[in-house]
DNA sequence: GTAACTGCAAAATATTTGCATCCTT
DNA sequence: AAGGATGCAAATATTTTGCAGTTAC
């Protein structure tokens, strides 16, 4: 494994990611980060970042990656088993910690993670 | 609203997805077509059977979009709050139909749809 | 006959990669 | 100094679209 180092890149990105209310795309990414760097390196950073653990990937109903802070994981438990809810009016996408679906697969059936997002009104557009 | 049509492409493209045991992406289907037809009607056919009810489309955990039957869908009532399961071993990725998760949403939070993949091993590959 | 559909090619998007150079440690 | 990170440009991949010609009903 790679020895990550803190860029400038680095910290812009996480701060854009950190800072906003909901989860970001890409591109979201690339305008927040003006002249600081490269469309490619945004790409390459993002993808650092997930490996590291300190944002997570969420892949939103139309298929656009974002990306959420990683707020309540720590280095040896990720909780990614909780909702994500997507605004049909302001079109946001945030986590809902507190949200985790139950259910019960089949047998034989093993699940290794999920991946659960929910669209409709959020409190601010109700 | 238009008034769709009984064409060879969308027939065949139809055959694909419902023979499949699978959820199939848009590059399954254009491989299978073989020289039916054209990679943009693939494009242009799915989005039809996914605005006539035909079949309903899935983003896989990468983001990819994929195509299932409708099966269980009637004209007035489609029943897309069942888990799709991705087999991180042989990468298909299926409608369990009959796992519905339960949860409940914060105050003030409407649903209107959801969207619940779970990855792990399949009971083919167990 | 008419509106829906298709093929082809080009355009619009999105993401990845090679490589020389720069920066963090 | 060493290796990780970056910029730039080019390569890949994916999906959309304009348009003229074809087909289903």
């Amino acid at each position: 494994m790679k020895k990550p180092r803190n860029t400038i890149a680095k910290r812009k990105i996480l701060e854009l990611i950190n800072e906003s209310p909901s989860a970001v795309s890409s591109q979201d990414i690339h305008a927040g980060v003006g002249t600081v760097c490269d469309r490619a390196t945004v790409y390459r950073v993002l993808g650092r970042l997930v490996d590291e653990g300190e944002v997570h990937k969420i892949i939103d109903l139309d298929g656009v990656i974002r990306y959420a802070p990683c707020d309540q994981c720590d280095d040896h438990h990720h909780h990614h088993d909780h909702i994500h809810f997507s605004c049909e009016k302001c079109n946001a996408l945030t986590c809902l910690e507190e949200v985790v679906p139950e259910f019960t697969l089949p047998k034989n059936y093993k699940a290794h993670s999920v991946n659960f997002t929910v669209s409709g009104i959020c409190e601010k557009c109700a």
